[in-house]
DNA sequence: ACGAAATTGGACTAAAATAGTCCTAATTGA
DNA sequence: TCAATTAGGACTATTTTAGTCCAATTTCGT
């Protein structure tokens, strides 16, 4: 169904939670605390985000993670990227994968073109853009338009 | 990776080929002959989009597959729609789905902004864009420019 | 120096989705 | 009636994804 894995998901509402917390550190159990997701799986996600760059560490005592860079700074683009790797539609349009079927198959670039229409939208979207807005915005709204809420479920 | 499955890339494969019969019909051997894919997944796949309407059967002997539909008035949506389901890019953006954490996570509608991004996208984009030109075209866009050859693979 | 609180790296298992095959029934043309 | 074909669905195997856990390392505070 062209969706992003849970863990992907997750990876995201822990970038949006440190995006919460300024500059300052968060160990793992705060994240978990934070976004109520299992604290091993928050580690695990914590682990691979430092490797990528987008979340600095400090070991040791009192150390935790924050980003890197502002939230305004981030495309969602990057967090895919560093999440699921890189938006690859097709094995085809991966760069180590060479197509045995590519001179015979009939499909030809346009699932690349869909490719980079689809990463430029990611382009445009940055981690501060995921933020949800505060609490009571989101109530006040509901009070005053209930079914024109725009944060219920369904496409 | 954001990819989608290889059953709906050989399914466009299919889709691609019957676009090329132009109204013939096709038998599923004839498919898995023009497509070179196993003739149980192709027979498997024919089902799916007879069930969808996108292509019409004839049953019986010399019966075969058909699109019902001119390639320029199907869309790589409704493609995907058809072979993996309704774009949903999380859980929580799917109808029937009411995500349990909704009223704790912090990830408002931007994934559904996304995901209505690259609806819009695949909405653009036809069969017949999908469709590979012949091959001495191919060639002699090589000849000219290998570097800047479109069939190449990568992103 | 020691211990507590962290991150790091990776192994490991379980669960779920995907791919692929096959069988039987129904339909149709010759 | 026979051969060719689609229809429907069961079934298995494979691969991917999720989730947990362990042992090592780092750092702070006492």
């Amino acid at each position: 169904m062209l969706r992003i894995s849970r863990l992907t998901d997750y990876g995201t509402m822990i970038l949006v939670h440190l995006a919460g917390q300024d500059a300052g550190l968060c160990s793992a159990s705060d994240v978990a605390a934070g976004t109520h997701l299992a604290l091993p799986t928050v580690q695990k996600l914590l682990k691979t985000l430092a490797k990528s760059g987008l979340v600095g560490s400090v070991r040791g005592a009192d150390g935790g993670y924050r980003l890197t860079r502002a939230p305004e700074e981030i495309t969602a683009a990057e967090i895919l990227n560093v999440l699921e790797g890189p938006v690859a539609i097709t094995e085809c349009s991966t760069e180590t994968h060479q197509c045995e079927l590519e001179p015979l198959c009939q499909v030809g670039s346009a699932w690349q073109k869909i490719n980079r229409a689809i990463r430029s939208v990611m382009e445009d979207i940055r981690l501060s853009d995921l933020r949800r807005p505060p609490t009571e915005f989101v109530l006040k709204d509901l009070r005053q338009s209930p079914v024109a809420n725009p944060y219920s479920h369904g496409s």
